[in-house]
DNA sequence: GCATATCGCAACCATCATAGTTACGGATAC
DNA sequence: GTATCCGTAACTATGATGGTTGCGATATGC
């Protein structure tokens, strides 16, 4: 279905802020740790920083660090930052609009969709990074 | 997010042969309203006969038929029908084992996202093909 | 039996999204 | 001034997706 990780390592990254900080943590070490090219994860950082999650600083001693608490970041905020468009797109052509069930469809659907993203999104809301951070805690 | 609109046209699928049955629909008509190639239609109705929805007759006057009642089919039926993965998936490349991050967080997220989609489908599960059949009339 | 309509499915192609990579400019700390 | 780090554009490789063609199998009606 969904075929983008972006998701995935933005929690992965915010976790690690929370569990190796406060101190700033460069891109690299950050690409170290998802596995990843550093380029990769300073995208990822950058919607994390339009959301207000995280601040950088540039120059040595520089990095990312958490703009709020872990235990007031859930998951749901994370996946808002990722401004992922909608999880079940549309038609990729429009249907036709000749057919009564074509012509009306769409609407349909997209009140569907939207409540059942809500949905979603209400039980992303109940984990915080401050959940993640106390399981990484507990299975070392 | 994601990116494939197999899931919408199932349902559009589905709402067409409740709206236009019980007679056999082919895939060329249903093709004309999806505004596709049968081919395409084919294939997605070849998920939904694996699932005990529709079921298929070749030849003259063949086609395709709803084998339950557009009341007893969810969205949360034709959504497990596509056997979609995960609506989240992992990483790309495994995270590094020797973080105590990477090591722990994908069996957390695991968890997490199964739980988030089980609220989903839980939603799903709510709308019905005899309720888009409706909405279908209601409109026109 | 024969012609026709339809599905079943493999194979191929074009397009696009994603993630990875390189490169380089700008800012900051020391 | 130098080393470190972010910011971002550009390019590439890979894979997913949807569309298309082709052909065999099956069923219907004559």
């Amino acid at each position: 279905m969904n075929n983008n990780t972006r998701f995935t390592v933005a929690i992965h990254i915010l976790t690690l802020l929370a569990y190796c900080g406060p101190e700033p943590l460069t891109s690299e070490f950050i690409a170290g740790s998802v596995n990843t090219n550093p380029v990769v994860i300073r995208r990822i950082l950058a919607n994390l920083r339009q959301a207000g999650l995280v601040s950088s600083q540039g120059g040595p001693g520089g990095g990312w660090q958490l703009l709020k608490a872990a235990e007031a970041i859930t998951l749901r905020h994370v996946f808002l930052a990722m401004e992922e468009t909608s999880i079940f797109p549309l038609h990729s052509s429009d249907p036709n609009p000749l057919c009564p069930v074509g012509r009306t469809i769409q609407q349909a659907l997209m009140r569907r969709f939207q409540s059942a993203q809500a949905a979603l999104e209400q039980d992303l809301d109940r984990t915080t990074i401050a959940q993640l951070v106390q399981n990484v805690s507990d299975e070392c």
